[in-house]
DNA sequence: GGGGTAAGGTTCACTATATGAACCTATGGT
DNA sequence: ACCATAGGTTCATATAGTGAACCTTACCCC
């Protein structure tokens, strides 16, 4: 395995929301030697994008990351034109929102607008959504051309709740049933008692980037409510998609997918 | 040298703000072979660091940046807390400002606000400015312990403007004038006609994290002007050093330094 | 439309680099 | 004073990285 790639996996760990991670912590973590692991952080420190508390010792994402994530959003500013968007929706839909962005093979939550009531989800920016049990996931895959999607779903599929769906045939007919509907729904697949909506933001190409998801306690979630929220969240990943892309039909793209 | 900090270094280039480069171009720039070059930008497309271009074949910054930035942020908010200041900051001032972070032997540019003079000075956000020539980066030197200073003006100093500093003493009295003064003073030394100000942002422990400063033609910049906005911006620095790690004195500290 | 050029991408023998078991050191608890 | 735990280091071995030379594709110019 690429010696990059282990490295770049050290930070997904750091990613994680509340990760405050020692060397040993991270080698059991990562599965790498205690020397191996020490080595890859030095490295990442070395150029910032690992620092390390001076107390504790224990290892965080460094100033790097900041500056490349900011240098991206110079030229495709995914997070300042659906920040907005994303707020105004947990302020319609009365629940918690959030984007994420596909990451090589699972969904990067980047923007999360809580809820005000006192029963809601709660969605931390950093986590890692899976494709198959999540509404961000299912809503990029129902925008996803069927071969990539067949790919996906031919890999092994965890089980996180008793309602994860792991058979692909009824996966399937989820997304065929967003096709047709615009949003996906999601019951509880991956943690108990959370219902979630979401839809796919698009290139003008068709190409999915991300999708926009609301979850909501599933007490809640009576069919009335989750189509009004349906709607809702249809409408603001349309709303994401053409502000980053500029009017669709629009020659003024910024990059091209 | 370290295979991890071959591929981080081509992250660097390609933060460029107007990098648009293709393989050949990214050999060139990194100084590796053009195989090592691909084997290295095809590990960080894997992960999502670098995406390419579907039409040029050109590389970009990826979406995993997006996401590990905004990871950072949750823990360590230094941009959304730099931003409203700068904003102010520009808009007292009159002229372009903009906040960096220290990052592996220079300033990263985070955050910046444009003047909105005509002629007004531009600074572009994923820029990574020199120590030893701009007001950011000696406003950061000011801020440090003597030993850290000596050791970066060891190194050597690249000329950029006619009136670039390259000699270390002449260096010194520049901090130590700014050191009494709560900001520092930078005529020219990088670019000709653009004269900027610039104060650190310290942790409680005292130790600089980053810098604001604003930059304007150096014709518009009199002595009293200059006072003027020294005022506003080491006003400004400590306004985002309280804000990020709390009330000076508390004891509720976002990280120990 | 043919022929030249330049860029992207690939191969494989060679070599530098990464690895990890065993080790040392520092700190905190009892 | 002792043990337990975590951070950090060493060096012989094994693995992964390297780059000169190569192929392929796309475009430009006559």
């Amino acid at each position: 395995m690429g010696t990059v790639r282990k490295a770049l996996g050290l930070l997904d760990i750091l990613a994680h929301p509340d990760s405050r991670y020692g060397l040993t912590e991270m080698a059991r973590l990562s599965g790498f030697d205690k020397a191996t692991t020490r080595r890859l952080l030095l490295e990442l420190k070395a150029d910032g994008f690992v620092e390390q508390d001076e107390g504790t010792r224990a290892y965080l994402l460094g100033p790097a990351l900041l500056m490349l994530g900011r240098a991206r959003e110079e030229r495709f500013p995914f997070f300042k034109i659906a920040q907005p968007t994303v707020r105004a929706l947990a302020e319609s839909s009365g629940e918690t929102s959030h984007v994420s962005e596909y990451v090589s093979g699972a969904m990067a939550s980047i923007c999360a607008q809580e809820s005000d009531k006192s029963n809601r989800v709660i969605v931390q920016v950093g986590e890692r959504l899976p494709l198959h049990a999540t509404a961000s996931g299912l809503a990029y895959l129902a925008a996803s051309m069927d071969a990539f999607v067949d790919a996906a779903l031919r890999k092994p599929l965890p089980q996180f709740s008793a309602n994860t769906i792991t058979d692909p045939d009824a996966l399937w007919t989820i997304l065929s049933n967003a096709r047709s509907r615009g949003y996906v729904e999601c019951d509880q697949l991956r943690a108990d008692g959370v219902f979630s909506v979401g839809a796919a933001i698009v290139s003008p190409k068709g190409a999915p980037i991300g999708a926009v998801a609301v979850a909501l306690p599933s007490m809640r979630a009576d069919a009335e409510k989750i189509a009004e929220i349906g709607a809702l969240t249809a409408a603001a990943a349309t709303e994401i998609s053409t502000r980053l892309f500029g009017k669709t039909g629009g020659t003024q793209r910024i990059r091209k997918i």
